[in-house]
DNA sequence: TATTGTTATACTCTATAACTATA
DNA sequence: TATAGTTATAGAGTATAACAATA
């Protein structure tokens, strides 16, 4: 038994899951619960609208918190170089990097080595703002996320969601 | 120890994750690893992709078998009781279900009980399709996941993601 | 007055082609 | 010639307001 609270009832027959459409009138949810490319598409969407609400003191979205963390532990890289790693295409990370750097939070430096390429570095108030949103996503978003499923099925699901990320 | 293959190496500190560039160049991806929200919004667009090339045949996208099913499984329902409870908003539901009526899949009726909504209903050739769909469904996409994460850790991940997506 | 389906619209994400300046 | 950053653009997905028909 690895399940906590939301244990099979009677005999061996599940129970069918309903969805609401907003006031009593249940719908069989169907195989769509045993779906797990529908479950993990209305998680994640949880999952962000919790993190822009926590985020919100500092404006900051998921992407773009990425892209400070990301910035923060490799100086010195290029745009292209962020992009792909963050699965982001080149073209459309020119707008976001504007954005931060309009905010004063990172720097675009052209190299003197390849004159083409746009080095990029966190300013001092970039450092600053990520460490609070640091702290915000793991006081008030991740904290809530491993009080729901325990720190033991949290980190497994952080786990199985690295392995389908980069194996599936 | 729950890990499987990629177990951690030498003593107690963690082995840091990287990112690939395309080529060579590997960066830190840092707290990345740690984020839910990253690590889910990754694994939930390779489940899509995946969903998309098993379902090619039928040229059906995630958005549109879950209508199908849940049509399926809930016949005489209106559009918005059927949208909302896929959380689709009722407006971006129309072109939707042009699409899948224009295609035979199924069919809008006015109700008799009240004539301002459609009952929506399978038609044989919705119902066929639903099953061809289904068995690619399972055969082709849920059992390479399976495969993947093996079952128990499978069903593990269902349960915890409907958890996030109906308790957090 | 309220609700259903609909239109129009806008904003974000994502995707591709092509330009420029460098190499 | 190839690559880095950029522009323009097009397509999905998502969001809100408002209208006609009906209740």
């Amino acid at each position: 038994m690895t399940t906590s609270k939301t244990t099979v009832q009677e005999s061996a027959k599940p129970v069918e899951p309903v969805g609401f459409d907003e006031e009593g009138a249940a719908l069989q949810m169907g195989e769509l619960s045993e779906l797990l490319g529908y479950v993990i598409k209305r998680a994640q969407l949880k999952v962000f609208d919790d993190f822009l609400r926590c985020m919100a003191p500092l404006q900051l979205s998921p992407a773009q918190f990425s892209v400070l963390l990301l910035l923060d532990k490799n100086p010195g890289r290029n745009q292209t170089e962020i992009a792909n790693t963050l699965g982001i295409l080149r073209p459309n990370f020119v707008s976001m990097l504007d954005g931060l750097e309009s905010r004063d939070l990172l720097t675009r430096m052209r190299s003197p080595s390849d004159r083409r390429s746009h080095v990029l570095m966190l300013t001092d108030k970039g450092r600053a703002t990520l460490a609070r949103a640091k702290k915000l996503v793991a006081t008030r978003h991740e904290a809530r996320l491993i009080e729901l499923l325990g720190p033991s099925e949290h980190k497994a699901l952080l786990g199985m969601m690295a392995k389908i990320a980069n194996e599936f």
